[in-house]
RNA sequence: GUGGGCGUAGCUCAGCUGGUAGAGCAUCGCGUUGUGGUCGCGAGGGUCGCGGGUUCAAUCCCCGUCGCUCACCCCA
């Protein structure tokens, strides 16, 4: 179980639910570095109004100042705590644009808060895995297409189940709604993106009020809204929606792209994509490939790696750095698998041999052996008193330690598999552990 | 920020119309006195979230407050 400690919306975990992380941390740096993205941290502290300059969050951001200030009086924050790694990497590109070689293609897992009331799979903070390609003036679309495919891979790696990336294109729905004469796109995509939460009724009737549709355009808006399918080309779709209007430019480079995106994830990793165009994302710097996730089985989270293209990161000067980037989010992930048991470690701490000690004084000696597993890569642990042997062995199968060590007044030395109870004669400098058994396993559960 | 639900042992919870607390699991001990798990017996552990009010008497009723939780909002 993932237990909520004290503070909420502050995961705080077991030991042999951190070694679950762990597993995952360490799988996600595997194949994100397996296809090129080089590491990078940044400071979990930005300058306000590099935060707040994205508008959106800005009641979700901690600030940060000291108590007091010079004077004794309360500080007023000038800092604070970034709520996501894309505003920060932004800032970090155009800080050291001139160490960077573009494409600037990076990883960034860490921890990031946000102050919302925390609910399940909701938490103020939480960690984000994040892999960007951003490029200097320009960037190949194809990049979009290897974004979507690293965190395929990314996701499959980590074996949490069945899930669907949602892709669609901006370009596409805006393109389509100018075709059809809605010029206040960011209002049709605002109700449209309502459309699972509300029911397609109200979401014509928001279109019909706010944006300013007619009822057969909001019933044309609804129509494009609705398509979902594995099929890479929806063109043919999307165009017989149109009626008697023309496609203009920005809808053909979305169908086009989209279809692009579909094909390469259909055919590369076969069956973790769908085009569904209802896909919009609150955020409002996306400007072309949007993709959602949702994880089988746990529709209840929503999405759980989210992101797109985005034309202009940043800026400096005449520079612009555009990118697309995909984030996960772990901390819900992992907390909803935890949960549900579906994911769990095979046992609470990293020892696979605990040496037991017959005299107080054979503490030193235990060492030795202990030295000599180490040596070679096993984790043992030592006694710290010679109490009963029941007690001894009792400590190392509350702990899920499956060997236990023990050497006699000769000298001799012999292990015991504490499951099955065997003990057998062994040498320190050679006895090794079955494979399984060298390190925590991680089991991957029935739900 | 708005609204609902809930705060009792380490955990999950019971506690009737008010009479100052119990179970299961967990922990520890003993049986089994230096080779565990089962079983049996026993023990420890509680400001009943906090403050106030009503009452002879409050875990229980009332008010406030804090916390947790769910929904809205927003999002990973």
């Amino acid at each position: 179980m993932a237990r909520t400690a004290s503070l909420s919306g502050y995961l705080e975990l077991l030991p042999e639910e951190r070694l679950v992380e762990l597993h995952m941390l360490d799988t996600l740096r595997r194949v994100f570095e397996a296809h090129g993205f080089s590491s990078i941290e940044s400071r979990a502290v930005e300058p306000l109004e590099v935060l707040l300059g994205k508008g959106e969050i800005d009641k979700e951001v901690y600030a940060v100042s000291r108590i007091h200030d010079d004077d004794g009086a309360a500080a007023a924050a000038k800092h604070a705590l970034h709520f996501d790694l894309t505003v920060p990497f932004a800032r970090y590109v155009v800080e050291n644009a001139g160490h960077l070689a573009f494409p600037f293609r990076r990883y960034q897992i860490q921890k990031v808060w946000r102050g919302e009331r925390p609910q399940a799979g909701r938490f103020r903070e939480f960690t984000q895995a994040d892999i960007d390609i951003v490029g200097d003036g320009e960037l190949p679309f194809r990049c979009d297409v290897e974004i979507a495919l690293v965190m395929a891979r990314a996701l499959e790696a980590l074996r949490i189940g069945e899930f669907t990336l949602r892709v669609n294109s901006r370009k596409l729905s805006e393109g389509f709604y100018r075709s059809i004469g809605l010029e206040d796109t960011a209002a049709v995509l605002r109700a449209v993106d309502k459309l699972e939460k509300i029911g397609a009724e109200r979401v014509a009737a928001e279109l019909v009020e706010t944006a300013g549709a007619s009822e057969t355009q909001a019933e044309q808006a609804l129509a494009l809204a609705r398509i979902r399918t594995s099929e890479p080309d929806v063109a043919p779709r999307v165009l017989d929606l149109l009626g008697d209007a023309a496609p203009d430019d920005l809808l053909r480079q979305g169908l086009e792209e989209l279809t692009t995106v579909m094909a390469e994830l259909t055919s590369r990793v076969p069956g973790r994509a769908e085009a569904d165009l209802s896909i919009a994302r609150g955020l409002d710097y996306y400007t072309g490939t949007v993709i959602e996730t949702v994880l089988h089985g746990h529709e209840e989270l929503g999405s759980v790696c989210s992101g797109g293209r985005y034309e202009s990161l940043a800026t400096k000067g005449r520079r612009s750095f555009p990118g697309v980037g995909l984030s996960i989010g772990l901390t819900r992930l992992l907390s909803a698998l935890l949960d549900s048991g579906e994911v769990s470690a095979s046992r609470k701490v990293p020892t696979a041999v605990y040496v037991t000690l017959r005299e107080d004084q054979d503490w030193p000696a235990a060492q030795d052996v202990a030295d000599q597993l180490r040596e070679r890569g096993i984790s043992a642990e030592v006694a710290l008193s010679a109490e009963k042997f029941g007690k001894q062995i009792k400590y190392a199968d509350r702990r899920g330690i499956p060997y236990v060590w023990f050497t006699d007044e000769q000298g001799r030395h012999e292990v015991k598999d504490i499951r099955s109870g065997q003990q057998t004669e062994a040498d320190p400098a050679s006895w090794s552990p079955a494979a399984v058994d060298l390190t925590p396993q991680i089991r991957f559960n029935d739900r």
